[in-house]
DNA sequence: TTGTAAGCGTTATCAG
DNA sequence: CTGATAACGCTTACAA
């Protein structure tokens, strides 16, 4: 172990071992036909020499990098979170190195990686993004790189995505709701750029229950724990807004919520009722536990990174997979539901 | 796997626009030496043909990747995914993308990651992982590839290193415990693979109790919530059990205790108290909320990324930051320090 | 200002 | 089984 070495060439080492740079190349490809003497002859000037490939070299002259480019959001979720190591997982026992290019909510800069993920040489991309459009994201694709996409739509010949859907388990919660005698109208918590999936799911709040006819109520609120907490203080100090059901994007909104409510005296889910959308497992750790709809984040990365790897092997044969929300009771809603998921 | 088999050279662009191939390179390098019409025309046809130019072939030429490797463990703790926002928001803002190498619990395989960032060519590499010995790291630093540690000591020229420290706190949390009365011994919550930190904090733990001559005990626990949760049920139910401090490695099993606890019919702080050593913002979304050490990982990633740039600009001025842990008194632990952190 | 040509460190196709 | 040698796509002196 020599220490600040420039880098030692695949040259260097075949003088330095007396045969040839294609001899030296064969035998870190472990191909064949080396006679075993000028392999170990090789191999031990290598490690003596500490030579190791350059992989950029090798991707250029392969046009394979091993590399898989992951096009997420910056924010820092514990679903997201989640998601990256289920990719991760995969990705490892595939013997590929994740590349992330984060977004923040800005569609310019959001471009700007796109350009990135190109030069970058990726053997493929796997795109969780809701500030791109199906077109950017064509931009790849039309690169010939195979992509996966998460909540998006994209056609191609390179792509495969994967849908989340809550609008069947949101609008059966909802009916139940007013079937089992709820009085007082839903509250629907939105966040400013909470991304495509919460507004697929306002979406089907309002509709479900304009077409029961019912009062409903949307609030806009700011993505932090902290400054909804304070605003629901606020909110629940008011006397008429002393009941509710109330549906909210995060488990940390909720909580928000929630712990308003109590903190001013309400009784969960007695006078409030609370649901969170995106469920982590923080929703069965707070008390009370949060009834949330649950989708495995980790399952899904996973899920991503083999489908990636069967396109871009060239035999994926579902291009479609699903995920569906599961309706995980917890203490802060009423029961309503027999189990049905 | 011809994926980007009809990629678009820098030479066809040069041919189309009737240049040479070092007028593109000018130009896609924003050179001044180019005439503004010929600026013009070259441009033209790159966005005409949708060139992007090979970061691989680029980087081969000029010897830079702008690509940091990131080497870090692959569970998906919270505290890991604020390091790397931290990390990813400041790599976004220098322009440098981040390979990720993720780690798993395992010296073999994490050695196997080393021989990988090399080859990957990174331009520097941040590392925090507990299985790497500094003689692993030492084998990056020794090819001479800038390095940002974080929690392990690695000497070198090109390396930076930032530590955290809970030691002083966690001693002064014992001393103050036993002076304003404590009573019944600690416990400490060791989890298998807690890492290094988790060690250090155990080995204080113990000194501190056993130079003020108190028992103590240290108890081995899952790290999971779930399993934590049922183990800390049963201990609960036996009456010589109803006493306690327990001082936990992370919130979800701080949590876990707390919940059983409570679910045990036992008053928090009153008969329990429970101490969170990395504390994370859901440590004051819990009810009760945890008294934590609180480092933010958002920031030391961010620190890691300024000093690993810093290395590589070879202006590094101070090569060792240090974070110490915030005593964060939050409702789980009785009162008793004075305001002094 | 522009073009020519020599690398950068590999792999891969030939001959030998 | 082994060795030249031409790609791979780009940068960068050096010339023109």
């Amino acid at each position: 172990m020599q220490n600040t070495k420039d880098r030692v060439t695949i040259y260097q080492v075949a003088k330095a071992a007396g045969v040839s740079l294609a001899t030296v190349s064969r035998v870190i490809n472990k191909q064949a036909s080396v006679t075993q003497a000028t392999r170990e002859k090789v191999e031990n000037t290598i490690i003596a020499l500490g030579y190791k490939p350059s992989g950029l070299a090798q991707a250029l002259a392969t046009n394979r990098t091993t590399n898989i480019g992951v096009i997420i959001p910056s924010a820092n979720y514990v679903y997201i979170s989640n998601l990256l190591s289920g990719i991760t997982e995969t990705a490892r026992e595939k013997n590929y190195v994740l590349t992330l290019f984060s977004t923040s909510h800005n569609r310019e800069e959001a471009l700007a990686m796109m350009e990135k993920v190109i030069s970058t040489h990726v053997d493929g991309v796997i795109v969780y993004d809701d500030q791109l459009l199906p077109e950017d994201i064509q931009t790849i694709a039309s690169y010939n790189v195979p992509i996966v996409v998460l909540d998006n739509k994209v056609v191609g010949d390179n792509v495969g995505d994967i849908h989340f859907s809550y609008s069947a388990s949101l609008r059966c919660i909802i009916n139940e709701y007013y079937e089992k005698g709820g009085e007082s109208p839903m509250t629907f918590l939105h966040v400013h750029n909470g991304g495509r999936l919460l507004n697929r799911c306002e979406k089907v709040f309002i509709q479900t229950n304009q077409e029961l006819g019912k009062e409903y109520r949307v609030i806009n609120s700011d993505d932090s724990y902290t400054r909804t907490y304070n605003e629901f203080r606020e909110y629940f100090s008011q006397p008429e807004n002393h009941k509710g059901f109330f549906i909210c994007a995060r488990d940390s909104l909720a909580c928000a919520v929630q712990n308003a409510a109590s903190d001013s005296g309400l009784r969960i889910p007695e006078d409030v009722e609370i649901l969170s959308l995106v469920g982590t497992k923080y929703a069965y750790i707070v008390r009370p536990t949060l009834t949330t709809f649950h989708i495995d984040m980790h399952e899904v990365g996973k899920r991503a990174m083999y489908m990636l790897t069967d396109l871009m092997n060239h035999d994926l044969i579902d291009r479609s997979a699903h995920f569906d929300a599961t309706y995980v009771q917890g203490q802060s809603t009423k029961k309503r539901l027999k189990e049905e998921n």
